[in-house]
Order: structure tokens, then C-alpha cells, then sequence
DNA sequence: TAGATTGTTAATCGATTAACAATC
DNA sequence: TAGATTGTTAATCGATTAACAATC
């Protein structure tokens, strides 16, 4: 019997376990590069990011083949790859609505600039904040109300809900209708949203919970 | 109402993944007990929690079975079984290490002391903020020099980091070394620490570039 | 009883791990 | 070449889903 070959290979989708990783790589690989160290073995890179090497070459072999055997990867340009993929190199715009404590922390939370996420909007319905300045990664904002929530999300990609639960799903909806299709929410309630809009959901308590709750193995390295 | 209570029987570990979503049941139905609901079907329940009723029954056959056939979940009793199960009905301690932007909201994440976390102490470097009231979720605490550090970790459970990368680490090493076994990392970089201690992490920059990175649908084309 | 819903089983899906042939 | 390390395969592990017998 013989098999009837594809003339080209299509990759599978990458997996989402592995998305949430690249930026872990990411971040080992731009300290390595400040320390000029030019070439890094999956092994080595692996131990610096918490996973182990078959895990970390499984990964990037989602992406494509980068390395050289016998040798390793090449930091710049595993780096590229990786920064390439994740679309770091053109700049995102990110709304936050709710600019208590948790969005005020978010606003000048340094990874986000860091890794190419603009904070351009900040929305909130509290008088006493409207008209603020408020400082992000790379200057400041002002707080807006939130009937101007719809044009500013109009040029957002992504929008965070940081309001207090009660507002959460109110906000949720005026940011699709806005045309915002991804969301990243810290209410502790679950938010209804269409298929075609992505959340992602943190809750800080239930992190807590997990910890509290489990004599169970870490996640990152041990010594 | 007295409910049968079967003998004793040998089950499987609760999974990490039905841990993660208790603390959503949870919410969910303490919101059902305040609007005086005393009965919900698992696919009830479920919709109000985002997932489908087969897991929310798969996630709860793991603590038992608390439910009645042809009936559904006492609200009440399904409440504190869940709740008995995660620690919420003790009090848990924790200290925040970084009181920055982040630190200040967590301190008074309401979510925090709903579900039985108390912040019961802050540490900073900074001298400007040491001797300083920031609010928590039931009243204040006063931040505290980094040499205070080892004596209060050691009443702790769980230790925060919410510190700059730069000194996550060494906050680690001193919290594990006051006794700590669980700590909640906000750092993106990756903490080295014993097989004894749990590490949860969670990086809000690779939340935003799972999200961006997200066109990942039904484009893929199978051979 | 007749209808509803649980708790559990078995099948499926997806992620992790170990091992090693390929090859630098 | 001899040693090192990748990229990939196949096995394992864990989580999700669909279906339904049990039973209220």
C-alpha cells in the first residue's frame, strides 16, 4: 500500500497551552539578548523559562523549525519569531474601563508597554476621576466618561473591564457593540458574549482558592 | 431537611482544571441565595457559569454528589459543601509584598475578603510609603519595611509578589524562608523555588498577547 | 406513573512526556 | 569524525463531552 503524499505539510493550529507560553520565551529570550549571549540550546532556554526542553521544542515546532542541531538557537532571531508571531511588533490599542485601583494599576502596568500594548483609552463613570490624568506605560491618559466609551473603543483592539462586578456586563456589551471583539475581564462574574468575541477571564480570588485549596506540585522550576 | 449521607468512599483526586471553576459555582450560587432561590439544575447553574452541565455535574461528582434526581442542587447546602471544600469558611492570611499600584489593589480587591482572604500585612522598600494606611478589604493595614518582612510571613498562608521583576526573586526566597509554601506572583519572571512550594503566576501581558494573537479559528486547512 | 435530572460511564479530544533518528 | 542538540514520533496522561441508566 502506498501513501498518498501531501506535496506541502500543513502545520497544525497552535495550540492554545502554547500561545500562552511564547510570551514566557519571549521574555528569556530579550534578557539573554541585553546579556549579549548569542545562541541559546532548548535545554538552557527551557530551565530559564520554567518548562522542560521537550516541552519548549515542542512548542516552537508549532511555529516552524528555527534551531540548528548540534548548536542550538539563535537568540535574535528565535526572538523575532516568537515576537513576530505574537504581532508585538505592530503596536495594540487597549481600553480599560474602570479606573479604580485595579485600572489604575493596569494603566502603568510596565509589561504591557513593554511588550507593544498601548494603553490609548481610559474610561470611568465617577466625576470625580473624569477629566483626570492618569499615567500609562508611556505618558499618561485622561479618564473619559462613559458615553465616550464607544469612540474610544472603535480604535481598540482589545478592551479590560476592571469595573466592580455590577458594571462588568454592561461595559462588556458597549465595548462589542463597539466593535471590540477581545476582552479581558477581572469581575468575578461570567460575562455573556457572542461566539465571535474572545474573553478572557481573571479572577484574582480563585487564584487564591487554588493555592489555598491544594497540596499540589508548582508550576515553575525547582532548584 | 436531612439528606443521606453515603459511606465513605475512595474517589479520584479533584482535577486542578475543576478546582479553577469551584470558586465560579460558588459565586453563582451565592448570588441564587440572595435572591432567595433554594433549587437550581445543574444546567441551570452551568449557563449561569459559563460552562456546559456535563462539566459542572463531572466537576461536582468529584466532591460527591449533592444533588437529588429529578430535582436538582439545594442552593444552600450545594453553597457550603463547595465552599467547606475550598477553606472559605476559615480565614485566610496573606501578605502583600510591593505596594505599588498593583499592591494598593489588591489590598483592597473586594473579591479578596468576600472569599475569606485577609490581608493581614504589606511590605514595601520604598520609604515614602512605609508607616503608611492602605485600605484592605476590611479596613487598613499599615505598610511595612522589607527587615518586617520574615516576622509577618510567618503568620501567612499565602504571599503575594507584586514587587518589579527585578526584585521578585529575592522576596520570594525571604518569603519561603519565613515559612510561606504559596505564593501568587505577578512578576513576569520565572521564580525559582522548591518542589515543597506552590507557585501561581500570572503574567497580564501574555493574558493581552493570548488574546491579540487570537485568529486561531476554523482557517486551518486539513490534508 | 410520567417527566425531569442526576451521577457515571465510555469515547473523544488535547496536552505532555520520553525517546531517538536526523543532522549540524 | 564524535559529540551535541534539534524536530518529530508515539505513548501517556488528563480534561471534556455525549449519552444514558438510575432514581427522585
Amino acid at each position: 500500500m502506498s501513501l498518498h503524499i501531501a506535496p506541502e505539510r500543513t502545520r497544525p493550529a497552535v495550540p492554545g497551552a502554547t500561545v500562552q507560553r511564547l510570551p514566557s520565551y519571549l521574555h528569556v529570550l530579550a534578557e539573554l539578548r541585553d546579556r549579549g549571549i548569542t545562541t541559546i540550546s532548548s535545554a538552557d532556554l527551557a530551565v530559564g523559562s520554567g518548562v522542560t526542553s521537550a516541552k519548549l521544542r515542542k512548542d516552537l515546532s508549532y511555529l516552524g523549525s528555527f534551531g540548528r542541531r548540534g548548536v542550538g538557537y539563535d537568540v535574535d532571531y528565535l526572538h523575532s519569531v516568537i515576537a513576530a508571531w505574537l504581532g508585538v511588533q505592530q503596536e495594540i490599542s487597549v481600553v480599560i474601563v474602570g479606573v479604580g485601583n485595579l485600572g489604575h494599576a493596569l494603566a502603568s502596568y510596565p509589561g504591557f508597554f513593554q511588550r507593544g500594548f498601548r494603553v490609548v483609552g481610559l474610561v470611568d463613570t465617577d466625576p470625580q476621576l473624569i477629566g483626570r490624568l492618569v499615567s500609562t506605560g508611556d505618558g499618561s491618559a485622561v479618564v473619559e466618561p462613559l458615553d465616550r466609551l464607544a469612540d474610544i473603543a472603535r480604535h481598540c483592539q482589545i478592551g479590560i473591564i476592571a469595573t466592580p462586578d455590577a458594571a462588568a456586563q454592561a461595559v462588556c456589551d458597549r465595548l462589542i457593540a463597539a466593535g471590540v471583539r477581545e476582552i479581558l475581564s477581572f469581575a468575578s462574574r461570567v460575562l455573556v458574549v457572542p461566539d465571535s468575541v474572545q474573553v478572557r477571564h481573571i479572577d484574582l480570588a480563585a487564584e487564591l482558592s487554588v493555592l489555598a485549596s491544594r497540596p499540589r506540585r508548582t508550576t515553575a522550576v525547582s532548584a
